[in-house]
DNA sequence: GCCGTTTTCGGCCCGACTGTTTTCAGTCG
């Protein structure tokens, strides 16, 4: 059994949980969390990382100790340093319900020997809690309230979702901007965040009664926080113009990147916080996050970069990538329409495309195997291309490619004869079943169809769903080697609940060198809306409008259809 | 436990809100 990425990561997280408990040194309980951060972060799997011989103390926050705890997971799937803390692994799992830190849960396992989560239970439940010295009735209250929560949905909440209750809050306040992960178009956040520049009024008071509240966290005179009747949980922050810069900058995270930043800050003998830059007690930067980062001598970092994976390195070395925009999108290369499984006929699809400005467009309906889908068997999809040819003479200014989104069937083959895909041009190939094979069988399932010269794009690269299938198991990295060889394509697939290739994958898409095509997927109008979402994460991965075929002429999309 | 154009030792980001051991530690972002 491959030991992947997160497992580590998660061991580490793990590690760090029970040193905070035994209240060990808190910078080595830090570099724990550091280590377990860069290894989430990383595009490369520690695995081949390791076969391949690469040091891995070349990582950020990791050094000679820690490479070789990584080593020793990865290779033997075990952890000794993990059992020689000497804690109940089961506290571990006390730090995610919120309200307790390492401390309380010191004094609960030392008091009382609860362990977990069931045993914290029973003992809040008959008013154990209470008996210990620093905890009240009100505590106790409050770690059932918080377990209830933690156990029905501590879920993350998907982007899309959080961006239209976020939009509601905002047109609801009349004034602020939304920062946070949101801002940095991470595909699922944890919570929201509004910023708002004081203007002496009384927003505050409006924020915690808006209708959605369900319960007022937290209510100070800057700040609040609020449960709403979704789960979704709302930071506001409210704060003077002359620090509203210091303050997005701050609020919009990635925690770890204004870390960095704080540093840097640092060794220049300043200080940052929410209020700007700050030599001694003067403020020397804060209006804005442009003047934040000139007076750091760094150029403007984008939010969806904000992560530290790499960007204040390459912002020192004038070396940030100018990211894909939305704009630079000339067309859209994966939809349905009522031939298989849209909702919209196919002539309404290419109405909605030229609304949209699009130059070309791409229909690509599923193919015979997946009857549910109404995939199309030879004859039907001979058909679709003469509706398309009948529709290109109709509309004028814009092109539409006769497309495909073509099984990959189980043993490699595409799911259509060559003569047919020979008449498209150009085809989408994806995986609609046997999710479940091992990663070498998946793995090679996939390269196999990538050696048929009519294979383009590969659909939604990893198949899994947000909050509800996993990726299937598939080594990303000779996935893309091999699509690069051949001169194929990687989709980035822009439902909100896919986008997939996701950031990591992009950023390895960019450093391999493969080309992606940024694509909606969509079965009806509306769904041609959520090109953003999947831009989205192509920015996340520094994807550049050079790395996306469809950002370019017809003539150079051609171009990139040509195989090698 | 990591890291280094001040350092291989001695640092390690910074502030708001809550609850209470009532003057600040704990927790959070």
């Amino acid at each position: 059994m491959a030991v992947h990425n997160t497992e580590v990561a998660d061991l580490f997280d793990k590690m760090a949980d029970l040193l905070e408990i035994k209240d060990e040194n808190p910078f080595r309980i830090r570099a724990y969390r550091n280590a377990a951060l860069t290894i989430r972060n990383l595009s490369k799997s520690l695995k081949n990382m390791i076969e391949e011989d690469i040091d891995l103390t070349g990582l950020p926050h990791i050094g000679k100790d820690l490479a070789a705890k990584i080593r020793e997971i990865v290779e033997t799937g075990t952890f000794a340093a993990l059992k020689k803390v000497g804690l109940p692994l089961g506290l571990s799992e006390l730090m995610r319900i919120g309200s307790l830190g390492g401390r309380g849960i010191k004094k609960l396992y030392e008091g009382l020997h609860i362990t977990n989560l069931e045993e914290l239970k029973e003992a809040a439940e008959t008013g154990k809690i209470r008996e210990i010295v620093g905890f009240a009735e009100h505590t106790e209250k409050k770690i059932l309230e918080n377990i209830a929560t933690v156990t029905e949905s501590k879920k993350r909440t998907k982007l899309i979702v959080a961006d239209r209750i976020l939009e509601d809050f905002v047109e609801y306040l009349k004034s602020g901007e939304v920062a946070g992960s949101v801002r940095r178009r991470k595909e699922t956040v944890g919570d929201g965040d509004i910023l708002v520049a004081d203007d002496g009024s009384d927003v505050i008071d409006r924020f915690v009664v808006y209708e959605d509240v369900k319960k007022v966290l937290a209510k100070g005179p800057t700040k609040s926080s609020v449960l709403l009747k979704s789960g979704f949980q709302v930071d506001l922050r409210v704060i003077g113009k002359e620090s509203y810069g210091a303050a997005l900058l701050y609020f919009t995270g990635s925690k770890e990147h204004n870390i960095e930043l704080r540093k840097m800050a640092v060794k220049k003998g300043l200080k940052i916080n929410e209020y700007g830059l700050f030599d001694g007690k003067k403020r020397i930067a804060g209006k804005s996050e442009q003047e934040m980062y000139r007076a750091l001598g760094l150029p403007y970092i984008e939010p969806e970069l904000r992560e530290d994976r790499g960007e204040i390195d390459a912002a020192q070395k004038g070396k940030l990538p100018s990211l894909i925009d939305v704009k630079d999108i000339r067309g859209d290369l994966h939809m349905h329409s009522t031939y298989s499984d849209g909702k919209c006929d196919l002539e309404g699809m290419v109405q909605a495309a030229v609304k949209k400005g699009y130059e070309y467009i791409g229909v690509t309906e599923h193919s015979q195997r997946i009857r549910i889908a109404g995939g199309l068997k030879p004859k039907e999809v001979e058909k679709v291309i003469r509706h398309i040819d009948r529709l290109n003479k109709k509309f004028k200014n814009i092109i539409i490619l006769k497309g495909i989104e073509v099984d990959i069937l189980e043993d490699g083959k595409l799911d259509l004869p060559d003569d047919i895909l020979a008449q498209l041009d150009y085809r989408v190939c994806s995986v609609h079943y046997k999710f479940n094979l091992s990663l070498q069988a998946q793995t090679e399932r996939i390269i196999r169809a990538m050696d048929s010269p009519y294979f383009n794009i590969l659909g939604h690269p990893t198949g899994r769903i947000i909050g509800g299938r996993k990726p299937y198991d598939i080594d990303m990295e000779r996935i893309m080697q091999a699509a690069k060889e051949r001169g194929c394509v990687l989709e980035v697939n822009s439902q909100p609940d896919r986008l997939d290739l996701n950031d990591l994958h992009c950023r390895m898409a960019k450093e391999i060198g493969v080309k992606v095509a940024v694509s909606t997927d969509a079965h009806s109008i509306d769904d041609l809306d959520r090109m953003k979402y999947g831009v989205g994460q192509a920015r996340r991965g520094w994807i550049e409008k050079k790395n996306v075929i469809n950002t370019g002429t017809l003539r150079q999309l051609k171009k990139a259809f040509k195989r090698r």
